[in-house]
DNA sequence: AAAGTTACGGACAGCTCGGTCAACAATAAT
DNA sequence: ATTATTGTTGACCGAGCTGTCCGTAACTTT
């Protein structure tokens, strides 16, 4: 029995990661938040907590939505090639409309991970997450399981890279060129 | 004919490097600054300019100073494994003293590039300088070109993906499987 | 309709930021 | 020794930062 909520919190915090994606956490006031999602700070901080809690909210959000496409592009295809081809062109697609705010989860790995210990714990285990990704999206190859994990192991890496090439304002054709040497470098 | 300066400025441009490769530009106040350095605000003003001037020469010291390093490592070794084997050493090797700045590079890319143009640029000519790096360690092998430039695109972003990682917190065997798979993915 | 509960919104506290100013100290040339 | 020039220093500025407080508006229940 009170007054409803005039703003739908999933929303809001759609909007915080957003603003924390392009700017990452130190260049992002709570002005910009304030900003993009329309609300008051003190809805904010009422809602989420302090700002720490809202880039962790922001960051959770962003890994398990991330996960999810990585993990539904893989298994859209059906020969490893393909497979990581697709996730390829899907990541590069939005550089195509001037898109470079990369990779969250890369940029918060290299920004605000060394501040803060939980933080720091949660990109190690995203990146693991990805390796593993990765290791299933190859593992209908008749390989041994070691060289499957070196493959996964070397698309992690070229995966973040490219990730850090994109926001580091590489030219798109280089961004390209590399993806398929990525692709090409994959044992089969 | 007037008051000798009291400290090098060399020496506190080194130091500011330092601080800026650990803290990155938004986290790095003026007061981190003239901790590191033991200077006032207003010497580090008129030597170096604003915050931005002493960003950016910290950042071209980096450069300088890295590529040197990379170009020294690599021509240290006789076969392409053992080169790129040799790098990703020398870049693990502060992660056993728990050193885990990275690469000021990767981190300004990922970072600052997105701020400003300038910054932008230097990151991404400072990526494909990076690039050809590795393409001349290959080239001695007996590869066309195309397999030696794709080899050199692979192992890039592999190399920035390291970086990231480091940084992200990722455990450090990992780390050096990471970079064994590398140099086993090389096409010799 | 009254009461109780919750959201909203503006003001502001306390602090740090990047950057500037002007007084002071130290050196070199005259 | 005087003067001119430059480095050093601490105080200071306005702006912006995160976070809090509290009066008011809006809604539900009784």
């Amino acid at each position: 029995m009170a007054r409803p909520r005039a703003f739908d919190p999933k929303e809001a915090l759609d909007q915080i990661l957003s603003q924390f994606w392009a700017g990452g956490y130190h260049a992002t006031s709570l002005q910009d938040l304030e900003r993009v999602t329309g609300l008051k700070k003190q809805s904010l901080y009422r809602e989420f907590g302090n700002k720490d809690a809202m880039f962790a909210a922001a960051l959770g959000l962003y890994g398990d939505r991330e996960m999810a496409v990585i993990s539904e592009i893989l298994q859209s295809q059906d020969t490893p090639q393909a497979r990581i081809r697709a996730l390829f062109d899907a990541i590069l697609a939005p550089v195509h409309h001037g898109d470079r705010r990369g990779c969250f989860l890369c940029n918060t790995a290299i920004e605000h991970a060394p501040d803060d210990p939980e933080v720091q714990a949660y990109t190690a285990a995203g990146i693991a997450a990805t390796k593993e990704l990765f290791a299933q999206a190859l593992s209908l190859t008749p390989n041994t399981e070691a060289e499957t994990e070196a493959d996964a192991r070397r698309l992690t890496s070229g995966y973040f890279g490219l990730r850090v090439m994109v926001r580091g304002g590489v030219p798109l054709p280089e961004l390209q060129a590399t993806a398929e040497a990525l692709v090409a470098g994959i044992k089969s």
